[in-house]
DNA sequence: CACAATAAGACTAAATTGGTCTAGCTAGAC
DNA sequence: GTCTAGCTAGACCAATTTAGTCTTATTGTG
């Protein structure tokens, strides 16, 4: 299945709650407890997005985490490419991968390449903005034919 | 990781090498040793793309599969949804999903919809032609709305 | 009938993901 | 100064998903 991880959702989830924090700062167990989101897997994933500039962390006693970017600033692509690594479609595409079953044939790599760039574009041009947006401007019926 | 999986990886590919075939019959032990992919699994691959109606299986002696569709007809959305379900990017647009744990605050599972559907639309546009383009032709059209 | 091929499902193995545990470090409150 | 709430870090484990195998049937041609 084709789909972001856990971390990545609770990582959209805690910033969109860090911001409606304003500047105040947020303990991984307030918005682990508003999320309803596993608290020690939550930290993990703030340290990460602390590491990518997003956050900073406030030390010690009433400590915890402060947006340092507006919603605007933060896009899909940055978390996943903070808390996923790069995006790669195929395995083929790893870099130094040599061992490709289909050498003979494959016309496939470059295009799976063109479907990784989409993908990584389509990433890069949804905010948290447009993620935050709320459900009546947001909705779209999803219909599969 | 955002990824296809094997199947599709293995799909994609044995439908491309069939299409080189044009008319004629592929056995699946031709296919998967042509495309380097393990038999077994390819068989039932084929089985999977059989029943969406993109080759049909000729039985007995000399027999295989052969595409009945031109690869501007397949897209990778049908392969997509053939060998591994609806396109859900996220745990809670799952149907019947009642447990997200983020009721409160969630004000993602609308916009995770609208990345699903962009991600869908992404996967129709597709289609097996493009896939099979060759490289030269195929690195420019990275069009994205 | 013999053989080559698909059909189908149970089963196993490997990889990834999700989540926990433990121990240490930091800084503010008292 | 010490207590405590909180971040940091990494090892570890469990659950799920994915990849791949094995076995047994069925089908059709020569």
């Amino acid at each position: 299945m084709i789909k972001v991880n856990k971390k990545i959702e609770y990582g959209v989830l805690a910033l969109l709650y860090l911001n409606s924090k304003e500047d105040k700062a947020a303990s991984v167990r307030e918005m682990a407890s508003n999320c309803g989101v596993p608290e020690a897997l939550l930290s993990k994933v703030m340290q990460t997005i602390k590491n990518v500039g997003y956050v900073s962390a406030v030390y010690g006693n009433h400590g915890g985490y402060k947006l340092t970017k507006t919603l605007e600033e933060i896009n899909l692509l940055g978390i996943t490419l903070a808390l996923d690594g790069p995006i790669q479609v195929a395995d083929c595409l790893k870099p130094g991968n040599e061992t490709c079953p289909a050498k003979q044939s494959c016309t496939i790599v470059d295009p799976m390449n063109v479907l990784n760039q989409k993908i990584i574009e389509l990433f890069q041009t949804t905010s948290l903005q447009q993620l935050s947006a709320q459900k009546e401007l947001s909705v779209k019926e999803v219909t599969l034919s």
